[in-house]
DNA sequence: GGCATATAAGTGTATATACAATAATAAATC
DNA sequence: GATTTATTATTGTATATACACTTATATGCC
């Protein structure tokens, strides 16, 4: 008769989570860049956004809350603060007066320049800890996840 | 001669960036934790911190903070959370007056046994988004990361 | 046209997180 | 044994995030 080695449910959660061990790697993962991008004055999450909207030109907060997957309250928030460090400007819309579109700044465009060479470390670390294939897991998952380039 | 095309550093970081897919798919599982925990009123973050206290028995923030990779400040706040909530009771250390060590409450330990079973739904929901390979990524990417069981 | 409904964005409130600084106590060194 | 150094935990301050609600405006339908 085979002896069965129940496990307790906080030993079934603590060893199995997903979400668990994503949040910890994340908190890992974001420490990293966020302390190669510090001597910039800019914060990861500020980084991503900024990208976004440099890729779209001129970006709709709802389109940025949707790439992101970010609530459109907390890219407001974020979008805030990186106005008041004069990254990014507002630009109204002229069909729809609810609506008004972002764009970069030349000191948004500079930033993210200068930013580049920290990113590239922190990405090159991130890098060696996942291994190729934790890499590509992670972007085929937020691909999965509706991540939209 | 092979034509290049170029890549802007916005187009780049948008793309490729590791952390920023990280905090995307972080997000979006998350939340589907969240939902599936909200009627019990306990967050994906509080269930985490529940299972590994549970699973040392007494435990000191210190060591919560070490295999969570969280910091000790957080841990600290997560905690007063939880234990307004009734979920975790302090135990003074006998040796060191600075320390203290957590336990779950009878509550608290309810309270995982209820949670069960939306945990299972969520780890259902995101195991079908990430794939057998994603999740392994994630949890050997946690591990490469100083997780510990 | 006028009303119902939908959409865009912001605000209120709460939790999660980190870093810096502090307070208290223990451990180590002289 | 007294002083320095290290450790344990908390508090101050700031950002990131989400959900519920609100405000303003646009769209659809009668």
């Amino acid at each position: 008769m085979k002896k069965k080695t129940e496990k307790t449910t906080a030993e079934t959660i603590a060893q199995g989570c997903i979400a668990g061990r994503m949040r910890l790697l994340n908190r890992v993962v974001t420490r990293t860049y966020d302390d190669a991008l510090r001597p910039l004055g800019i914060k990861t999450s500020q980084l991503n956004i900024l990208v976004v909207t440099a890729g779209l030109g001129l970006a709709r907060p709802a389109e940025i809350s949707s790439r992101l997957k970010m609530e459109i309250s907390t890219v407001s928030r974020n979008v805030d603060r990186m106005r008041a460090q004069g990254w990014v400007e507002v630009v109204e819309d002229e069909q729809d007066a609810r609506a008004h579109k972002l764009r970069l700044s030349g000191k948004g465009k500079r930033l993210l320049e200068k930013a580049k060479p920290a990113w590239d470390k922190a990405q090159a670390i991130v890098k060696e800890l996942l291994g190729r294939d934790g890499v590509q897991a992670i972007m085929s998952g937020a691909e999965s996840a509706g991540a939209t380039v």
